[in-house]
DNA sequence: GTATGCGTTGACGCCGACGTCAAGGCAAGG
DNA sequence: CCTTGCCTTGACGTCGGCGTCAACGCATAC
């Protein structure tokens, strides 16, 4: 299977795989005229890539995953130093979400006060409009 | 005062400053000699960008609030754009926050079954270690 | 005079994950 | 022979919000 190819079935561009390459993430066989060579396994890979990276993964957080897999575990997550980045993650993750949460509340508020300035100021009566 | 005083005293960079202006965000009166001028309404102003900045709020995102603040409201929040602003912010945290806690929850569910296969089958006992 | 400390503009660097263009090679089909 | 279509490497562009030089000017203090 050759780039393109590749390319097509994980839904990715070349340029992307040969960017993975370049960083040493996903390495390619070569043909004698010099074009890049995969396998079905090299798709495996690429896809655990994907998924990771659909996940807010870094790309060289994916990189325990594809040596655990290359190692011949059933999954990529198969490997303790997988495991640390789930949790390294998990961590970054609530971290985010709460710092995110606070800042939404943050402005909820920040919207609220100003509306009933506005409101109050331009419309002070009740809102019994028929 | 100049360039250098307003920086230190919103505890920002003439760097940052500098670009604000290039932005067309903070424009600075320039004294005789070229130098930048700034005043008491212009460190209000930037202590308006830092704070929604702070926030997550883009470069962008804070123009409404200056142009609120110049024409004479009293808060930067004083005006509609202002309070569409906020509203468009509140969606996107809340897409995102959810977002992220999807992935959250399914970042844990693997993790936890990836180490109930890794207990399993290097520690298939019982936790009841003495 | 000169060292220090402020200011000026211009321009490149950074990060991450690629997109996009350039210039060329090699193979099959008409 | 020429086109089409795949491949190659190399290198610059993108986005945001600045950091970090470079090279210079002007002013005050010693």
């Amino acid at each position: 299977m050759r780039i393109g190819e590749l390319a097509k079935r994980a839904g990715t561009s070349t340029r992307t795989l040969r960017y993975y390459e370049a960083r040493g993430l996903l390495p390619a066989r070569r043909a004698d005229n010099g074009h890049r060579t995969y396998d079905e396994d090299d798709l495996r890979l690429l896809r655990e890539i994907r998924t990771l990276q659909d996940f807010g993964f870094e790309l060289e957080e994916t990189r325990p995953f594809l040596e655990c897999l290359r190692a011949g575990h059933p999954a990529g997550d198969s490997c303790p130093a997988s495991l640390a980045v789930y949790r390294r993650k998990l961590a970054e993750l609530d971290d985010l979400i709460g710092r995110l949460a606070d800042v939404r509340d943050q402005v909820e508020r920040q919207l609220a006060g100003a509306e009933e300035a506005a409101g109050g100021a331009a419309a002070p009566r009740c809102e019994m409009t028929p």
